[in-house]
DNA sequence: CCGAATTTTTGCGTGCACGCAAGTTTGCGC
DNA sequence: GCGCAAACTTGCGTGCACGCAAAAATTCGG
């Protein structure tokens, strides 16, 4: 064993929150996700409702985590094994990309699910943008001599192009009152995802050097 | 009159709204935030706790609306004033820097609460995130073939980007639960927006041809 | 000016987030 | 093992957001 065993305590509050999560998941893929409360959610998982929120301070984001997972730190440890010699904005696009193009490990409803209900896409895209912390380090480690400020600029820029990319994968309506509940797919979710990344291609190529 | 007035339901709803927002805005100045609850400010404005809710979907909405209204709407308007042939780049940054540069209008002390209290800085950036349906449409205007996805994406890019420098100023920590309620002024906001937007402006330039 | 259609306000009920102060479990030095 | 300190869980109370349907206000055609 390579890793130390994380202390008792440690092991068993990430075994509640995968209970949680996955309860949530299971529970709302059953029911739909308007007929879960999150009383049920608690006691599927065996705890009491106000230790929920200890985990997760809200309704959704059991939900969404349990498909989110690890999402976004796989994208910084995507952008860090990119090689030294391929420039930053092709090793961040690359990499931001291909987290989103194989969601379907077995996801594949939930993550539809995820877009049609208006609460859970609003959460969803803030977990994109829960990339942002990992992905400033990422590229602060591969720009030696690169401002902090400036990359934490770029990686926000990077998680808010791809928040645009996946409104519009949506329909074209933001978040606006039009049609709530509404899925259009205008596309592909990769090929958005790239088209709109394009436009910070520059700002990424200029801190690259 | 060249402005046809409005119908009266319309001017009512204005005056509610108005009168909700300076209520929400001196209650909190008076007592601090944390000691107005929403039947206070309904009860100020006269009407029900419930019609509060038909105005501002949260607590923090109308306080920060007293100091933000219209401030999204004069970046766009900033944006589409600037002589036609300064780039894209100068125009979308000093637009951007122009609006908070002055904030002091007479809401310096408004400001300083809002930076005090978490839930209100919160509400703030979303406040920021508003900015970027204009901005995006000043964009497209500005450069006749442009993409709008692109266009968005940029909108959304200089969004983030101003999030960052705002964070910033108020000392490092980002929303973290560490020291919340102490702020540090680490330089001057006008400053930080210039930097954290430079990261931008090639993508800017790049597309502004 | 009158009544029907539309919009806004309001009260009510439900579910949710979270601070607080016990109660309980775990970690650790002896 | 023992016991104390730290961390986690739980119940409770408060305030908040919002769907729904009844009531009040506004508009508009005649």
């Amino acid at each position: 064993m390579t890793e130390a065993r994380p202390t008792l305590r440690e092991r068993k509050k990430q075994a509640t929150r995968e209970a949680l999560r996955s309860a949530a998941l299971r529970l709302a893929l059953e029911r739909g996700p308007a007929n879960v409360r999150v009383d049920d959610i608690a006691e599927a998982a065996g705890v009491s409702p106000r230790t929920y929120n200890n985990y997760f301070s809200s309704r959704e984001e059991a939900i969404v985590a349990a498909v989110m997972a690890e999402r976004a730190s796989r994208v910084a440890a995507a952008v860090a094994a990119r090689p030294a010699d391929v420039g930053l904005a092709d090793a961040v696009v690359d990499a931001v990309v291909e987290q989103y193009t194989d969601p379907g490990d077995d996801a594949r409803d939930a993550l539809l699910m995820i877009m049609t209900s208006p609460a859970l896409r609003a959460c969803y895209v803030d977990t994109v943008a829960a990339v942002e912390g990992p992905l400033a380090d990422a590229i602060a480690a591969r720009c030696p001599g690169i401002d902090r400020l400036t990359a934490e600029a770029l990686a926000a820029g990077v998680g808010a192009a791809a928040k645009v990319a996946v409104r519009g994968w949506l329909g074209s309506t933001t978040q606006s009152a039009s049609m709530p509940g509404f899925v259009v797919a205008s596309g592909s979710l990769p090929a958005l995802l790239r088209s709109s990344l394009t436009a910070l291609v520059p700002a990424l190529d200029a801190a690259g050097r």
